[in-house]
DNA sequence: GCATCTGGTTTTAATATGCAACTACACAAG
DNA sequence: CTTGTGTAGTTGCATATTAAAACCAGATGC
C-alpha cells in the first residue's frame, strides 16, 4: 500500500472518527468491551482474531483514549481493558450500525439479538435527531455549515 | 492476511453492518454521495483515493444495494452513482460518527463543519435513543435480548 | 519444581492498497 | 476523418498491512 492513508488531520469529523475506530476490529472490540469483556483472552476467544492483531488493536485503542488498562480487578495480576468515557461515547455509533442492519439487511432473520428497553423489555425506537428547539429532524432538514471560529473563553 | 475475515454470516448486526460499510473508504464514499457527489471522477478528486480502489469500492457498494448506477443525468453518457434508500439509511451512522468526533476528539478546533438545522441554522442536538413509550434512554437503560422467533406473515 | 494458563512477540505467508502507466470510449475541434 | 482532450476505468508492480501459527516468558496451580 505504500502507506495507509491517514485521516488524522482531515477536517471532516467523520473521517476523524473512522481514523480512530473505523477498522474492522476496533468497533467489535468496543462492542465486546461494552458487554463487559475486559480480558485479553476473552476478547480473543469471543472475536476469534489472531492474538497479534488483538495486541495491536488494544494498544491503539488505549493510545486513542478509548480503552484504559487497569492493573487488575479479579485478583490475578493481569491487565483489564476497560472503556473510558470516550469509549462509552461510541454507544450511539454501535446503535446506529445495529439499527441499519435491522432495517436494511438482506437476511434480518439471521440477526440474533435486539436492543430493548431494560424497564419494559420492549425494543427501542430508532435513533432520533432533534433540533435545538426539539423538532424531530429528517436528513433533509439538516445542512452542513463551516464551523464558527472558536469562541474564546471570556478572559 | 491469508483471508480477510468476513462477518457476512455473523449473527451480530453490528458485525454485519461493518461487513458492508466498515472499511476505510466506503463510509467516506457514502458521505460524499450524501453531499451530492455522483460521478466517478468527482469521488476520486474529492477523496484522493486511487482509481482502482474506487472502482472496487463503488462496485461493492452497488452490489450491496447501497448505491445504484443511473445511465446518465447531466447529458454526458457516463454513469451516475446514486444512493439507494439503503444508502440513505446510513445517515444516522454518519451523524453518530460526526458527533462522536465533536464530543471526544482531541483537537475539535480542526473540525471544519457542523451539522445544523436548516430551518434555524442552529446546531442539532445529539442523537437520542427513546423507548417505545417515549422515555429518553441512556445506554444503561438498554439491554440486548435474543431475537424473538420470526413472526410468520399471517397466511 | 513442573506443567499449564495467560498474555503476548516473532516469523512467515497472503492479501490489500496505492501509484503510475495504459486502454477504451465519447465528444469536440480542425 | 483525423486529431485532441476529458472521463472512466483496467493492469502491473512495489510495498504495507493483516492474519495464522509457532514460539516465549512470567504467573499460577499442583
Amino acid at each position: 500500500m505504500v502507506k495507509r492513508t491517514s485521516f488524522e488531520h482531515d477536517a471532516c469529523p467523520i473521517a476523524r472518527s473512522l481514523n480512530a475506530i473505523g477498522d474492522w476490529w476496533s468497533m467489535l472490540i468496543i462492542r465486546e468491551a461494552w458487554f463487559g469483556v475486559s480480558r485479553f483472552g476473552e476478547f480473543q476467544k469471543k472475536l476469534g482474531l489472531a492474538k497479534n492483531i488483538l495486541t495491536v488493536r488494544l494498544r491503539a485503542l488505549v493510545d486513542e483514549g478509548i480503552l484504559t488498562t487497569a492493573p487488575a480487578s479479579d485478583g490475578s495480576a493481569y491487565l483489564d481493558y476497560l472503556l473510558t468515557p470516550k469509549g462509552r461515547g461510541v454507544f450511539p455509533i454501535l446503535v446506529a450500525l445495529r439499527q441499519w442492519s435491522e432495517e436494511f439487511d438482506a437476511r434480518p432473520e439471521e440477526i440474533a439479538t435486539i436492543l430493548v428497553d431494560k424497564q419494559t423489555g420492549r425494543p427501542v425506537r430508532k435513533l432520533e435527531l432533534h433540533s435545538e428547539d426539539g423538532r424531530l429532524l429528517t436528513p433533509a432538514d439538516t445542512a452542513l455549515r463551516p464551523r464558527p471560529a472558536a469562541k474564546r473563553v471570556t478572559a
